[in-house]
This record gives C-alpha cells, structure tokens and sequence, in this order.
DNA sequence: CGGCGGTATATAAAAGTTCATATACTCTTG
DNA sequence: CAAGAGTATATGAACTTTTATATACCGCCG
C-alpha cells in the first residue's frame, strides 16, 4: 500500500502526528496521494504494530493531547525499498476525467459551461500553486498550466462552433 | 461510484459484454477509469439488479458463451445525471507521483536513472497515443507532451549537477 | 494430440477507502 | 458564559478494489 510509504516520507522529515499528515497530504497535491483521516489512523496504527514508526503521547496547547510519530530504523529501510520500484505511468482514476471523456455527449452549451467551470477551478488550483521548488513540484505546475492552455482552446473552439451555427442556420 | 457510470457511458455506445468493456477501458486511458475484470463483472451485476442494464447471452466464436448487456432507458437516465454533475480538479492517487515526490531523497545517480525511465515511459506512452478527436484525448496527449518535456528539462538539470561535481570536486 | 495463447466468465478472501458519527479540548467572539 | 471554530483522535458499517484462483472453449503450432 502506498498510503504507509508515503506517510513514512512525511515522518522521515521529522516527527508529526496524523492530524498534521492529513493537512500536509491535502495541502500538497504534488505529493501524490490523497488520504482522509480515518484511512490515516488506522494505517500509523498498521506501522505502529509493524515497528516502521513510534509513539510518544504529548500535551496538544490544543484540543486532546496529540500522538505524535517518530520514524524508525526499520521504517527507512522500508520506505527506502519502495522508492526503489520502479516508476510507472500512472492509470488514471478520477471522476473529473471520466466525465470529460463524455463532454461531446452533452448539449454545446452544457459542454460549453463545465468546460469553463473547469477552467476556472484549474486556473485557482495554478493560482494555488506556488512555482516548484522539487521536481514533482514543477511537474505539478507545469501541467496545470498545460491543461489550462488545452482548456482553453477547447472553450474557443466551442464557441466558435456556437456562433457559427446561427449563421448556418 | 464512477465505475458504474462509466460502463453505462460505454454501453450507451451499443451493447458490449464484460470483457469488451475491460478491454475498452485498458485500451483507452483518455476514459480516465481503469478497472480489472474482477471489478467490472460484479459491477455489471449491481447494474442489472438496478434495472439500469438488460442481459442477453450469446454464443461466442471463441471462448464460453457472452454476456451482453445492453443499456436501459433507465441507465441513461442515471448516466445523464451522473454526466451533468459538476467536474472537480482531481486529488491525485499514484504511486509513481507519490515516488515522484521523494525524487530528491535519492542519491543523484539513482535520481537521474528514475528519471530517464520515467522519460521512456512517457515516451512510449505518448507514441501510442493518437492525435485525439475528443477532448479527452486532445487533453491526454497535451498533457503526456507537457510531462515529457518537464522530464527532459529535469533530466538535463541533473545531468548538469552531474558533469558540474568532478568539476567541483 | 497436447500444450499454449487468447477469449470469456466468475468468485473468495483480503485489503483498502469512504461516509457518518462521536468525543474532547481551547480560544475567540458576541 | 454560551456558541462556534479549529485542533485532534477514533471507530463502525458499508462499499470498493486488489489479488489470486478457477473454469471453459477454440484454433494453432509443433
């Protein structure tokens, strides 16, 4: 599973509890890996039991005390071994680009309107984006400005289509 | 769940059985879903007892008799709706973009060897697909060429660390 | 004619993910 | 001082996904 290994990077930088994995994990989508909360805990638990990582309770200035976790030893061995595999082109997975691949079955202006719906989520998502200072930063970068040149070539050439057809009609 | 929508997508196309639908979805990463078979056929499943799929079995020329479902006005229905949900950016879920994040945790000759892997892949990757006819697939190939040239740049600014050291040294 | 590769379906078990819900502490604001 | 927002942990139930395994038919190659 890769939701441990990256939660082993994260604690590999220094010790943190699973309320501060989940903002880091949603903050920072160059990272990879979306998780909720309640996959988080019950899989520093799976590393707790497994001796990847340790625990020291300590007094949270708020809210309950925090449990906060420490990579160990046998933890880096592990996380070095899967960043050894091998990279893959990623298959994709998401609802966003399943729908896309449907947008010519829409209506021209329903299409027309998620399609700049869409453009103006990447365009705040870039806006969110600082320039990179890691290579999966500037990757991350790079492709939203990409697709937001692509999305806006898709809204030209849809309303281009949209006022000609007035005249062809 | 999206995988359901995007087989009635599919299907909405004209009839197909389990084992077209896997291979359409394998064939065709500008879907943005994949799937195993051992997913699609329970799916198919829940899609019949829904009543938003019929079923016909038909000899095969090869292989075991097909099941070939075929769309209901019922499954459109649902499809459309699915359809007409508004697009969110998707929170990535990779495990290469996950590597990808803890690029600089490796030795530099080892980063330069994922990253040049990973440059063939995309490479491989982008001559296999088609100059789209959709905007799935416009956007599939931009993207692939986006990265590509972000690996290159990547792999160039290692390589330049790399011949920069003896120098150094 | 025996085995291999491709077509085709299927399921069980294990693992992982999502959704809803619960608790509890502290600080700020009205 | 009550209510709400933010920090922080946790769990159960439902659902989905992955992995492994099994079956079966056909044509082709050796």
């Amino acid at each position: 599973m890769s939701l441990s290994h990256v939660l082993l990077g994260l604690l590999a930088r220094g010790p943190a509890s699973g309320w501060d994995l989940g903002s880091r994990l949603a903050k920072d989508p160059a990272l990879g890996w979306n998780a909720e909360l309640a996959q988080i805990y019950p899989a520093l638990r799976r590393l707790l039991r497994g001796g990847f990582v340790a625990l020291r309770r300590r007094r949270s200035p708020k809210g309950p005390p925090r449990r906060e976790y420490r990579i160990t030893a046998a933890g880096r061995r592990e996380f070095r071994e899967w960043l050894a595999e091998p990279l893959e082109i990623p298959k994709p997975h998401a609802a966003a680009l399943a729908r896309l691949a449907f947008l010519e079955r829409k209506a021209p202006e329903n299409r027309l309107a998620s399609l700049t719906l869409y453009r103006t989520l990447l365009s705040e998502e870039l806006s969110r984006t600082p320039s990179g200072t890691t290579a999966a930063r500037r990757r991350r970068r790079i492709l939203l400005e990409s697709e937001l040149h692509w999305a806006d070539a898709e809204i030209a050439a849809a309303l281009s289509g949209r006022t000609l057809s007035p005249e062809v009609r």
